[in-house]
DNA sequence: CGTTAACATGAAGGTCGGCTCCGTTTGTCG
DNA sequence: CGACAAACGGAGCCGACCTTCATGTTAACG
């Protein structure tokens, strides 16, 4: 498990990854995963060789980009644990916020929405997520708020749906994953 | 419009056609629009010289079968205006009838969640069928079973989450469309 | 049966994008 | 400052796919 020594690095390699990541992240927000490994060196203003230099892969970069991305929404699940207030409420405005900002993100979309690249890696974040999710959905099937059958299996699947309807609503298809957040949520709720 | 002249084909070049039809709609389903042209070639048992005879383009044979699915589709959703029964029931049949039929063949289910090599053409299926689903949903809301607010660019929406958690699903994600589609429709109920 | 135009074939061409390689540059350390 | 390992750059390699074309084959018709 242990990096073997990993010395530091050279003050211009450290500078240079970190501008790689950056160029990485916001050529993929814009244009999804299929973003080119030159288009993201030219962002960086470095070579492509450099990017590989960092990064051995384009794959490597992009489950950078998932891990990041799980974790953040890891993060953001488990503080919605903390708060107070309709338990229902509590999970529906979670989601509306993790929505609202995965949807200007298409890589992150198509990630949520299942893309291989970033299937199995992640695996930490996944955990995370998914013990939060459950403590969440958890006490609002408790306050009889949420269907009772609804599991995180349930809520991936819909985020993978939200995912793909906000890519393809980027990509100019004329969808609204406002109004899919709405019905899928409201298909959420107890009757 | 007319196909000027357009003197019927050679026998071998009719049965080629249909050859070459069917392997594609078999390629299709089983690996969605990525099949490749030779592997098409192969099941229909010419050469990819032959199948650009036919279509001058890939994207074209996707077109293709794409205005078939459509077509099918509006078939299938204008045949249910012509059922009795509680108008709710009516639409949530068709939609599970004709959503189990989409998850079978992959590449439809990427048209359906709105792959850009079929978004253009096709505009005369997706016509009816916009105009048969009008009519379905407008029954069911005006008998009070379907929310008020509900249209028919909510239920594209919902179908292209549809079609990709299908993808996704084939592709190995540990998703569920049956799941998807309940938790779906009954968002679209009214409360 | 002979002629011919339509048709079939699949190897070769074109393009695109990930990745490598090595000559050059630059930070670091004594 | 000098030396050297680390890092950089980007032309070019390579594989994957769609598409074309020159050559060979066959249905159709008199």
């Amino acid at each position: 498990m242990s990096t073997i020594a990993a010395r530091p690095l050279r003050a211009d390699a450290r500078r240079n990854r970190e501008k790689v990541l950056a160029a990485a992240a916001a050529a993929f927000a814009e244009n999804g995963i299929e973003a080119q490994v030159e288009d993201i060196a030219r962002r960086a203003g470095v070579g492509v060789g450099t990017v590989y230099r960092h990064f051995p892969t384009k794959d490597a970069l992009v489950t950078a980009m998932a891990e990041e991305h799980f974790s953040r929404l890891a993060d953001a699940i488990e503080a919605a644990l903390e708060e107070d207030g309709e338990p229902w409420d509590v999970f529906a405005a979670a989601i509306w916020r993790s929505a609202s900002e995965a949807a200007a993100d298409i890589a992150w979309c198509e990630i949520m929405a299942g893309h291989p690249s970033a299937v199995h890696a992640v695996a930490e974040g996944r955990e995370r997520l998914s013990k939060a999710t459950a403590a969440l959905i958890g006490r609002a099937q408790v306050s009889g708020a949420m269907r009772a059958d609804a599991s995180v299996k349930d809520i991936s699947t819909i985020m993978c749906g939200f995912g793909h309807v906000a890519a393809a609503q980027h990509a100019g298809a004329p969808l609204d994953w406002e109004r899919y957040l709405t019905i899928a949520l409201d298909g959420l709720r107890a009757r």
